[in-house]
DNA sequence: TCTAATTGTGATATTTGTTTTACATTTGTT
DNA sequence: AACAAATGTAAAACAAATATCACAATTAGA
């Protein structure tokens, strides 16, 4: 799966700091979903779609990976 | 997190196992999502909506609990 | 270039999602 | 009422998400 919040982010030009307070996460949640290391729970995929005013599939988007 | 894969899944008359096949999960984690015992991963949240056709945000929202 | 801010990384611990198996309960049909 | 299909439930095991702490590497500004 993939996901753009590195752009969601730079657009609001916010630090990965600024977010995870934002999304009441930790930093190193956010750093390490933006490096696509983890994939989040829905719950924390609404949050961020809902901070940054947006889709959550214009955010998250599958790739044929997701489906095997 | 409430969502309403029982209503979706009732729009496209399919059981819960039927659901569970297509989306590649076990019929439990259905059952247990539709009685809102637990929070999926955005990676099947998203095969679900992808499943029924429907933005994930008409399936699953947030409730005021979900930011505490 | 120095420095501060930001981002990446690693290890460990805890919580939560998901599977499997197996059985109980409910619902729909005949 | 009897039977089959569908749904709910429970426990154990495993996988994955998330937190925390601590530090290294990178980037941006003065």
């Amino acid at each position: 799966m993939k996901n753009s919040i590195k752009v969601e982010r730079a657009k609001k030009n916010i630090t990965q700091a600024d977010l995870a307070k934002l999304a009441k996460v930790s930093r190193q949640t956010i750093n390490a979903m933006e490096l696509g290391k983890y994939v989040p729970s829905t719950v924390l995929a609404l949050r961020l779609a809902q901070l940054f005013d947006v889709e959550i599939s214009k955010i998250f988007t599958l790739e044929d990976s997701d489906w095997v």
